[in-house]
DNA sequence: TGATTTTTATACTGTTCTGCATAATATAAT
DNA sequence: ATTATATTATGCAGAACAGTATAAAAATCA
């Protein structure tokens, strides 16, 4: 996804990430930065309140380059609900994957999800998908479909953490996974 | 709050809500009526994307009794929201009286707090503090502490009724009822 | 150097929004 | 009937908004 506008015809050095020496004006911002900061925004003012100019102030791009990296503004915010989604899952999925009694593990899993929340330059910043994309979700379908998606992973993960517990004798054989998480 | 808008000098009947004899034109709207409406719009899309044409037809009153009714878009938000805080403890308030084991109590509480966020004549609504109020009090001073007032309630409440447990046996007394209401 | 390409910068268009001003309407009081 | 009052109906003004067209700028390529 970073490297995929290079021309087909050109010898594509696969591996190496490096600067394939665009043609023409070279970009005044770095894309992920922009999203970053467009993510910032829109975790604080929602989707309806986050003005492209309030967008365009942020990233320092303006419109016009907002319009050529990210398209409309409805493109921009799925973008930067994929890229928090995308941080959130980097940052839990080492959690899940270590072998740990389930308690410390629920309590590093609860201390990531905390900082998530409550880290940002001003002040907490509260979950993306309960401050902003539910209500979004509720008229746009395709808004709805990540929201429901991201739940159900998150479900998934917690029941097999759970389903682990089990296995392991950290927990009776009566306890349902599927529920415990919630 | 009904029946504020009688002259002192008339012989108030102290006791009956008749309707007062109002002096103009009548109004052509239900206050309460036209305020639950606009608590569902909010709901459905939040502040800032709910527009007061919106508002308008929803309630059948135009722009200018909306005005004169709530005061402007905000004032008329946050009235909404205490609409619906109002409404969401006196559904809850019998519960939390009832003298009921524990187990069933919450239970009900659980129960009823569904009702209320699957309910509507569109499908489920959800949390109005959740869906939209939480991203308004971001930037509201105001509205962020009705919410944070309305959070602190709800621990208290949910605190009080574990307490009342814990005198009765239900809990062993080593559980920490601020803590189990999360 | 000159042509080409990609991005940035500026400015414009049409729409939608909030809030209000003004006029019309309906009721009670005189 | 006429006047006073409270509401409704219409419509306007200024601002903000999303999106785009066009021109300027900065780089590579020939």
């Amino acid at each position: 996804m970073v490297q995929k506008n290079k021309r087909p015809a050109s010898r594509a050095r696969t591996v190496t990430p490096v600067a394939p020496k665009r043609r023409g004006r070279p970009r005044a911002y770095q894309p992920e930065v922009a999203l970053g900061k467009a993510l910032d925004l829109f975790r604080k003012g929602g989707f309806a309140a986050t003005s492209l100019d309030d967008l365009s102030a942020a990233t320092g791009m303006n419109r016009p380059s907002l319009y050529g990296a990210f398209g409309d503004k409805r493109e921009l915010y799925i973008k930067a609900y994929q890229r928090y989604r995308a941080d959130a899952a980097a940052a839990m999925i080492d959690i899940f994957r270590d072998e740990q009694p389930i308690r410390q593990r629920l309590e590093r899993i609860f201390a990531v999800a905390l900082d998530i929340y409550l880290s940002g330059d001003a002040g907490p910043r509260g979950c993306f998908t309960v401050m902003t994309a539910a209500s979004e979700a509720v008229a746009d379908p395709d808004i709805r479909g990540m929201v429901l998606e991201g739940l159900a992973e998150l479900d998934k993960a917690f029941a097999a953490c759970f389903r682990l517990a089990r296995q392991k004798g950290e927990l009776p054989a009566s306890a349902d996974p599927v529920v415990l998480a919630q």
